[in-house]
DNA sequence: GTGCCTCGAGTTCC
DNA sequence: CTCGAGGCAC
């Protein structure tokens, strides 16, 4: 949508945000302010002109890419684009050897290399109230088996508002730094870390691997004197000290790091060849034996309580520790214990993060949108006038749905006191979670008196169609379906995106700009295969086209190529049927192993009389033999069910999805690797009393190796777990002829 | 039927 | 990151 409406009024747009932003642009475009017309323009000025624009572009790829350069919003990125491209196509010979033409988009990080993680780095699950933190605390007694009455210790520590940065020391040599990246894959930064002072470039008598992870930040000191020095310098000062070290420790050059007053407080670690203590907190001592600094308010308390006490503590210190915190994190400092606790998703079980309450501040809500998504949902939400919030610049906030404007919550219950919200009211806004911004607060007293209530609307304001809202959903949605436009692309994005077909070069921008182009549209999936066809034959090549070169159209196409070879996990995610998310599409390929298998059980289900009759209820769909077999797959229901089925149902949906499968060749899901463990791809129920586990740890051991955990016995079961007491289920099993061993039988199994 | 827990969907800013 | 919905265990 950004890019081919008013190349004028971009570009316009442009000279005046760059030329203020950067300093870059100013003077000698300015004869192009009002109108730039090319024609013109003297080689001479062209050239300046291109000079100037692959300096911006330069700034902007890089802008889009590290957190402390300012931002420019994909608008003007296209039009900035658009403007070279013009340009060189009027003087071709004026073209430059560093033409940002050649590339599409930015180079991601190609500066730093990638560093795969030894071990994960995780993040912290969220607090916000103090009844969470003795939550957390049943929490893990539950999970450990633990009565309420039992000692239990835990360390609190400010949560330092810097990055976090791991250092990876073979036999006592510092030989690798990382930033977190995604918590897989981080930056090396190696250099720029040892130019740090708090990073010790050797560590006595540490022999194997150590790895120490904690987190650099920059004092406030320190922050205000750099940007002093940057002003003076004629520099863009930095929004806040957590963007000034991460600009800090992503320099190309280590000279310029070494420059900036960076420091490293160490609180935790990944792989070593010996442990470092037994508790957490020894752990920090030795970490500051090591010579690492550590933070002096780490404490180690022995209930929720004085948890709570040391974190009020911490707050009254904040204004004056000289550096940034968010909060206090809290870990179980039995290491051992910690280990049987394990992690979830992203975030490990025996650890939380009690955050202070978010900054909050007032502005002016100028407008409500609303946005149609891939779903067809109708989100709305509020263009501000620009405001700023915890260091950063908000300017939009979400508002969920029709509910949440007006005041209440999906129960009925009033929010904000059932305040509603109006266009042109003065809000409150927060970032919840320091992430999303929302609406806190509405100053009724403060509002216009012939401000009306907010109409939701009732039609699709993409296609006009009707906006549905179902009984008891909380969204309305557009019944448009394939044929709203805006569903269509939001639907072409999702294909496209991460976890589905992750296209190189054909990201979100780019399908915005294929969907509204006249010569090479790309309207539906199968689309996208055809794109090298349809380009052969087309005399308006890709290649000549505006913000593409030679090169960059064929390596879209190559990384096109490259995916119509797709795992059918991949596939089915991508199609975007509702319900059927990563982990859901992953649980079905699995299942079906192939996917004209897969696609004959949705036929036969789809002529089921229980289909037919739209019927949801699980107990009419579970008599149905197509709908079992899909039933029994452990993670789908009715809702999930019904939805697949009916996406591949005769009519139009399917004729797209065939017309895509026609251009692909789909993988088959290869079976659970039963030579990884012994019981992957196992169906194992635990029954009686377990004594050295519990029953959720368990599980989840059990979960982590592949096998599949159920609660009762059937002639699926392949292991039967017995511990003292068990009953009805070892009777049944035995009878069933099922394997059965005892908790130690199964922890020789498993391998401990 | 109720209460967890995980997943899906939508959103913002970088 | 959060919320709601779906799935499942109790």
């Amino acid at each position: 949508m950004s890019a081919r409406r008013g190349l004028d009024v971009s570009v316009l747009r442009i000279y005046l945000f760059l030329g203020f932003e950067t300093g870059f642009g100013r003077g000698q475009n300015m004869g192009t302010k009002d109108k730039p017309d090319i024609s013109a323009l003297t080689p001479a000025q062209a050239a300046a002109e291109l000079e100037s624009l692959a300096r911006q572009l330069s700034v902007a790829n890089e802008a889009y890419h590290t957190l402390d350069a300012p931002q420019i919003d994909d608008a003007t990125y296209d039009a900035l684009k658009s403007r070279n491209a013009l340009l060189e196509k009027m003087f071709p010979d004026l073209k430059r050897p560093d033409s940002p033409s050649e590339q599409v988009g930015a180079p991601v990080n190609e500066t730093f290399g990638k560093v795969t993680h030894a071990v994960r780095m995780m993040s912290l699950a969220n607090a916000f109230e103090d009844d969470d933190i003795s939550e957390f605390d049943e929490r893990v007694r539950k999970y450990l088996g633990l009565p309420s009455d039992a000692a239990l210790s835990f360390t609190a520590e400010p949560k330092i508002d810097g990055l976090s940065l791991t250092l990876r020391y073979e036999d006592g040599q510092l030989t690798q730094a990382a930033t977190r990246g995604d918590g897989e894959v981080g930056e090396d930064v190696t250099a720029n870390a040892k130019t740090i002072t708090d990073v010790p470039s050797y560590l006595a008598g540490m022999d194997g691997i150590v790895e120490v992870r904690g987190e650099v930040y920059m004092a406030h000191s320190d922050f205000a004197a750099l940007n002093a020095r940057q002003t003076s310098e004629n520099r863009k000062p930095f929004a806040n000290p957590r963007n000034a070290a991460a600009g800090s420790l992503r320099q190309l050059d280590p000279a310029i790091t070494q420059s900036r007053p960076l420091r490293f407080f160490a609180y935790s670690w990944g792989e070593l060849t010996t442990p470092l203590a037994d508790t957490q907190f020894g752990a920090i001592v030795r970490l500051s034996e090591l010579g690492f600094s550590t933070n002096p308010l780490t404490k180690r308390c022995s209930s929720p309580a004085e948890l709570i006490a040391h974190y009020r503590s911490i707050e009254q210190q904040r204004a004056t520790l000289g550096y940034d915190i968010d909060g206090v994190v809290y870990k179980l400092d039995d290491l051992p214990l910690q280990t049987r606790m394990g992690f979830r998703s992203t975030t490990p079980r025996w650890a939380i993060a009690h955050k202070f309450p978010a900054e909050k501040a007032w502005t002016r809500l100028e407008s409500i949108e609303i946005q149609v998504g891939r779903t067809g949902a109708l989100s709305p939400v509020a263009r501000l006038t620009p405001v700023t919030v915890g260091g950063v610049v908000v300017s939009n906030a979400t508002l969920h749905n029709e509910d949440y404007i007006a005041g209440k919550d999906s129960k009925g219950s009033e929010i904000r006191s059932g305040k509603d919200i109006r266009e042109g009211d003065w809000v409150q806004i927060y970032r919840a979670g320091d992430v999303i911004p929302k609406v806190a607060d509405v100053d009724v007293a403060k509002r216009d008196e012939s401000a009306l209530p907010f109409e939701f609307p009732t039609h699709c304001p993409d296609c006009g169609s009707d906006a549905l809202r179902e009984p008891g959903d909380a969204v309305r949605r557009c019944s448009g379906g394939m044929i709203c436009p805006a569903q269509a692309m939001e639907r072409l994005k999702h294909f496209v995106g991460r976890g589905a077909f992750d296209i190189e070069g054909l990201g979100a921008r780019q399908i915005e700009q294929f969907y509204v182009d006249d010569h090479l549209p790309i309207h539906e999936p199968s689309q996208i295969f055809t794109l090298g066809r349809r380009d052969a034959g087309n005399l308006t090549k890709l290649a000549n086209r505006e913000g593409y070169g030679a090169k960059s159209a064929e390596n879209l196409f190559t990384g096109i190529e490259a995916r119509r070879h797709i795992p059918m996990r991949r596939l089915l995610f991508g199609l975007g049927i509702r319900h059927v998310g990563e982990a859901a599409a992953r649980l079905i390929a699995r299942h079906y192993g192939n996917w004209s298998a897969f696609v004959a059980a949705m036929d036969l289900a789809a002529l089921e009389p229980a289909f037919q009759e739209t019927a949801t209820s699980k107990e009419v769909l579970t008599k149905s033999p197509a709908f079992a077999e899909l039933l029994a797959i452990d993670g789908v229901g009715a809702v999930m069910a019904t939805s697949l089925v009916a996406a591949f149902a005769q009519g139009n949906e399917r004729t797209l999805i065939d017309r895509l499968c026609s251009e692909l060749t789909i993988e088959d899901e290869a079976a659970v690797d039963e030579s990884q463990s012994p019981v992957a791809g196992k169906t194992v129920v635990f029954t009686g009393t377990l004594e050295k586990l519990t029953r959720a740890e368990a599980k989840a051991r059990a979960e982590a190796l592949g096998a599949k955990v159920s609660g009762s016995v059937s002639a699926k079961t392949n292991i039967l777990v017995a511990g003292p007491g068990a009953g009805s289920k070892a009777k049944k099993a035995a009878e069933l002829g099922i394997e059965t061993l005892d908790e130690d039988g199964w922890l020789e199994l498993i391998g401990g």
